[in-house]
DNA sequence: GTAATTCCTCAAGCTTAATTGAGGTCAAGG
DNA sequence: CCTTGACCTCAATTAAGCTTGAGGAATTAC
C-alpha cells in the first residue's frame, strides 16, 4: 500500500481547514465544541475531523449571533436538528422561523424606543411608572395583549 | 440649634435614595461615577450627595442601554450636556438626536437580516462571497453608497 | 446613648465569547 | 530523517458591566 487515500481530497474536514473556509478562528472552533455548538470525531492521532454540515451549523452560528442570539440559546436551537441524519432544508428552515419571531420582537422594541426617544428624553416623564421608555415590563406587552406596533407578524 | 436642615428634605439625595428612586443597585451608582457617567459630592463624613438631575442621567443612562449603546459611548455623550448649568429639555433632546441615528441603523440592520434569514438559511448559499446574511461588509452599505431599507432618515 | 441602618473603600468574582501562550504531538515534504 | 507547519490540551487573560464581600465609619431612630 505505497499511498493512504489523501485526507484533502476526502470530505472531512481539518479544524484549520474549516476556519479558513467560514473565516473563523481555529480557537473559535475550539470553544464552540466546548460549549456543544459543534461535533468532531478524531482520528488516530487524536485531531479533529468534521463532517461537511459543520460549515453550514457554523455559518449559521455566525448569523445567529449577528441577530444578538447568545451562543447558549443558538445551541439549544442547533439541538432541535436530527442528530441521526444530516440536517436538511426544511430543518434549517425551523431554525430559522424559531428565530424570526425573536427577531421581530427586536425590531418591534427597538422601533418603540425610537419612537418615544424624543418625547420621553426631552421631557420631564422619565420615571418608571410613567414613561414608556423607562417601563421594564414593556417587555410583557410584546407578547401579552394590548397593541402592537409594526409587524405583528 | 436644635436640629440641622433635614437632609431627606433637601434637593440634594444620597446614594441609597437614588438607588430607590430610580431602581438601580448601590453599587451600579458607585460603578458610574467610577467611570465618570454621573458626578457627586461629598458629605463632611464623606458619603455622596447628588443633585436632582442625577436622576435624569440615570434614566437617560438606562434608555441608552435598553438601546444598546455601551456606557463608554453613552458617557462620551453625556459629557456633551453643558456642565456649567443643569441640562434643559433641549440639551437632552440633543443626546436623544444623536442616539436616534444610531438607533435607525440597527433597526434596519435588524430588518435587512431578517428579510434575508429564510432565504438563505434555507437554501445552500452560506457563503461568506454571495450570501447577503454571511457577508460581513454590508456594514459599509449602511453608511457608505448604495441601496437602502426602511428608513433613510 | 446605643443599636440599627446606611454608607465608605477596595478587592475579588461573575458572565459571555473568545484569544493568547506554554509546552508538547502529528503529518507532510525534501 | 528531520524540519516545518498544523494540531493538541490546559490555563490564563481580555472586555463589559456589574455584584459580592470584608472591614470599618457615619447617620438615623429610639
Amino acid at each position: 500500500m505505497p499511498e493512504k487515500i489523501r485526507p484533502r481530497i476526502s470530505r472531512e474536514l481539518s479544524v484549520g481547514e474549516v476556519a479558513r473556509r467560514i473565516g473563523v478562528a481555529v480557537s473559535a472552533l475550539h470553544f464552540y465544541e466546548s460549549k456543544g455548538l459543534i461535533l468532531s470525531h478524531r482520528t488516530a492521532g487524536n485531531q479533529r475531523r468534521y463532517g461537511r454540515d459543520v460549515l453550514r451549523r457554523v455559518a449559521v452560528i455566525k448569523v445567529a449571533q449577528r441577530l444578538g442570539i447568545p451562543l447558549a440559546t443558538i445551541r439549544e436551537a442547533l439541538n432541535t436538528l436530527p442528530e441521526e441524519r444530516t440536517p436538511n432544508a426544511s430543518d434549517w428552515r425551523k431554525l430559522s422561523e424559531h428565530w424570526r419571531s425573536d427577531l421581530n420582537a427586536r425590531i418591534r422594541k427597538l422601533t418603540q424606543l425610537r419612537d418615544h426617544l424624543d418625547e420621553c428624553i426631552g421631557c420631564g416623564c422619565l420615571s418608571v411608572e410613567s414613561c414608556p421608555l423607562r417601563n421594564p415590563f414593556d417587555e410583557l406587552a410584546e407578547t401579552g395583549p394590548g397593541p402592537r406596533l409594526l409587524d405583528p407578524d
